[in-house]
DNA sequence: GTTTAGCACTCGAGAAGGTTGAGTGCTAAA
DNA sequence: TTTAGCACTCAACCTTCTCGAGTGCTAAAC
């Protein structure tokens, strides 16, 4: 049932060879570019028997084999051998992610640019999932009246903030009043335990100015919600132009399908989320062709990997390319990424 | 040396029928599409003369003729008729930028998505120049010891933040103060005139706890990037993936230089604005193919309109698309979205 | 049993040649 | 100035042909 060692070889040689050219592998071009000490016959054979157990396709009769996902599969689990990345290599993705960044968005657009420079295909970043996280800030800025910027702090070190209306009439000592009421009343609570009610709450139990209720929860409720919005996943995205000059994508109608279903963050980043959870343990995860359930992207493959902040498990970064593509050099090429992360993330 | 009013027609017409197809246009499609009054013979006569003035070219010997950039300038400036956008248009865009907005880049960020979904093409959107906008408040907020989230507001109602930096065992009451004397020294100051000297002095002028020069100087000094910083325009682009399903852009060759220039938002921003330099005082300006100084755009044209905010020029917004573009129409649009900026930056 | 040489076969890619038809320019008459 | 008529051009398309990389199978060799 498994494959013999130069079984195995053949597979590897092929994907390899694949892999570099993006030309069907005949067993003549894999005689003179390996040096397998057997004749081209012998290939041949292993070849249709691999072909019969499903690791290899033919374009058409006429032509080489070609890996099947299967037999990127195999190649992924059990075939390429992950080595480091060369010192070079290092040394160039930390000159573009050297310097420290002081927010975790900064960080991860960095990190994605690095990533699409350095692997020529698409990298994505994606935002910590927050619901472990707590509030640790909240502050109201009155910008003019009846304007208010409500600045959310998280304790991974999350920052963000959203414009929010509020009644004209609102003076900047009462949004203040109650921006502190709030701040005292759920700093330190997880995200996951704020809701309309535990908000109102806590103004209430802290506020020292009286306000009618309706006006009170009006502001409430806008405050909720900037601190609900920040637990949205952001996708930073880069390098989608480069897969134009792949051969694959030289038909513009799967480029345009791929970029469309790109385009919408939500679906890329709930996908990326889905897979974490399934292969939670693994140290990268990697996504084949069909076994990627999202649509518009045929032919493309997919490797992720998790970063944490502060020790704990995070949020994902990854790359989007062709099928063929150089796994083990990506995944190398992850990893280093994701340990610059962490390293960063540190405390 | 005129054109007589015919041969505009003949140029019109010929203009109109290439943007619809694609497809060079030949004498006898052109008597089909157009009720002239005359022969094809005529209109061939005419056509050769149109070439022979540059208004025309013809791909090859046996093929109809399409316009030359020369074309398209005559075209835009004296032939085509930009008419009102029908109400179901106008409608379909007031949809999509219905509902107010609180800050600009949200706002604009939704006029370039409305812009690129109804054009069919790349839309623009660029935040407003604020050098002739003032200061009204600096905030900084101690997110943990050593780190603080600067939060710059402009008149123009922009808001902007940056997290930055400072020495570790800086206290948050420090902190307030050196943000309070700051914000109390250069509110209402214009940007152009704020420098390392002006935040200096406004912090001492007000500054009510003592501090060692070197270190007050070194949170001035990150103040002071993060109040420029907030000058820096912004570029909000969409609908890039759209041109690929365009004829002129099922080479993937011209897709990709297309999408590396634009991938530099720098450049994009800095060509839209030397535009709005040199057409100031047009109601939109139009640079058609070789008229675009900016690299990597082969093919394409680009119009560009301005918005005001507080009734003052501020930022603009525009569309890249094929030369061959329907230029009435998206000028109608762009001017449409222009004018429900306006109106949402009103005061 | 495995490997190999040999050979007939397949079939896409690309070149060569032919046809078609939309389009032209020119001329001579209206 | 306009028009009909006609010869001419040339890309696009189709067919046909050749070429060669690659195959599978068989029978002999190891």
């Amino acid at each position: 049932m498994g494959l013999d060692n130069r079984k195995k070889e053949v597979l590897q040689a092929i994907v390899d060879d694949y892999v570099a050219t993006c030309e069907p592998v005949g067993s003549k071009a894999l005689i003179d570019r390996h040096d397998f000490m057997v004749s081209s016959a012998t290939l041949r054979n292993d070849m249709a028997e691999l072909e019969r157990m499903g690791y290899l396709e033919q374009p058409h009769t006429s032509a080489g084999r070609i890996p099947s996902d299967k037999g990127y599969r195999e190649y992924v689990n059990s075939l390429m051998k992950v080595d480091h990345l060369s010192d070079e290599e290092g040394r160039e993705i930390k000159e573009k992610l050297g310097k420290s960044f002081d927010e975790i968005a900064s960080l991860l657009k960095a990190a994605s640019a690095a990533l699409a420079d350095q692997t020529g295909y698409i990298s994505l970043a994606v935002t910590p999932k927050l619901t472990s996280s707590y509030l640790t800030q909240l502050k109201m800025l009155m910008i003019e009246p009846g304007k208010v910027l409500v600045v959310v702090v998280l304790s991974a070190g999350v920052v963000k903030n959203r414009m929010v209306r509020i009644p004209d009439f609102l003076t900047q000592e009462q949004v203040a009043q109650i921006s502190n009421a709030v701040e005292q009343g759920l700093s330190g609570m997880p995200l996951s335990e704020i809701s309309l009610i535990t908000v109102a709450t806590a103004a209430k139990d802290n506020q020292k100015v009286e306000l009618p209720d309706a006006l009170l929860n009006q502001v409430l409720y806008e405050a909720y919600t900037a601190i609900k919005q920040a637990d949205n996943l952001d996708v930073y995205m880069d390098g989608k132009h480069r897969m134009l000059s792949l051969p694959e994508f030289s038909d513009t109608k799967r480029a345009q399908g791929l970029f469309d279903t790109l385009s919408h963050d939500g679906l890329v980043a709930g996908y990326v989320d889905e897979v974490a959870q399934q292969d939670g343990k693994k140290e990268y995860m990697i996504r084949i062709c069909q076994e990627i359930t999202l649509e518009g992207l045929d032919g493309c493959s997919f490797i992720t990997t998790t970063y944490n902040v502060g020790g704990k498990v995070a949020g994902n970064i990854g790359v989007i390319g062709p099928k063929r593509m150089e796994y083990s050099k990506v995944i190398s090429q992850i990893n280093f990424v994701r340990m610059m992360i962490d390293e960063q993330l540190k405390q």
